[in-house]
DNA sequence: GACCAGGCACATC
DNA sequence: GATGTGCATGGT
């Protein structure tokens, strides 16, 4: 879909979003770096056994990257083990911790972070284990850059709106996004949040229908 | 017991 | 390039 009309309708969406749901407060997570942790650890995972898992790493005094590297990957899975995924997982938060520090240290704000948005999405995406989805959850969450975050939920929420058509790449979604809305870091933050809360809303497990697929149950919210 | 959750890499066709 | 599969726990 094209034309001048998406941005005031993108905005509308938000804004009724917003009024709905209020603030959602993203990303919950007291440093840059547990945001970094949390966004590897919630992939395809609920947050609830996410915060489980970093609540053992804070037991265990695991709450840097230079403590994660020196734990080793066996020193990782027990804590992991209730975000699922725990062998990939232990990798994957070393693999992102040793590029961090490859980039100077900086403690629980990791200089890597302040690296310029395209340089650090490059750096994030090189790392194995992090998609476009993660890396932008960091660029934007933890960094703080404008980087538009696009999950499941989102592509349902265009689609059902007809705002896209067909299957488009993650790339493509996100472009699309950062073209019709204005540069914003907070906009996104809120956004994006506001997203994943009306896909729990209507899509989680315990809605009888999905509002944001063809059944849609309650359509008046997200079409405002 | 089936299905899903704030993905990603890799194999195969 | 499109589709399928492994990874794994915990809630409904």
């Amino acid at each position: 879909m094209s034309g001048k009309g998406v941005r005031p309708r993108l905005m509308a969406i938000h804004d009724g979003l917003l009024a709905h749901f209020g603030p959602r407060g993203w990303w919950p997570g007291e440093s840059p770096f547990e945001v970094m942790v949390g966004a590897v650890l919630t992939q395809h995972t609920s947050w609830k056994n996410v915060e489980r898992a970093i609540s053992n790493l804070k037991a265990l005094g695991l709450t840097s990257p230079e403590a994660i590297m020196k734990a080793g990957e066996p020193g990782l899975l027990g804590a992991l083990k209730p975000s699922g995924y725990y062998n990939l997982k232990a990798k994957r938060l070393r693999a992102l911790c040793a590029m961090a520090l490859s980039h100077g240290k900086g403690g629980l704000r990791p200089k890597v972070l302040e690296l310029p948005l395209e340089e650090l999405r490059g750096a994030l995406l090189a790392v194995k284990g992090v998609g476009p989805e993660t890396a932008d959850s960091i660029a934007l969450y933890a960094a703080g850059h404008p980087s538009f975050v696009v999950d499941a939920y989102t592509r349902r929420l265009l689609l059902r709106h007809g705002l896209m058509e067909g299957d488009p790449p993650y790339e493509d979604i996100r472009a699309w996004f950062m073209e019709k809305l204005p540069n914003d870091a907070a906009l996104f933050n809120e956004f994006h949040a506001l997203i994943v809360a009306v896909g729990h809303h209507f899509c989680g497990p315990m809605a009888p229908q999905c509002g944001l697929c063809p059944l849609g149950s309650d359509p008046h919210l997200i079409l405002s």
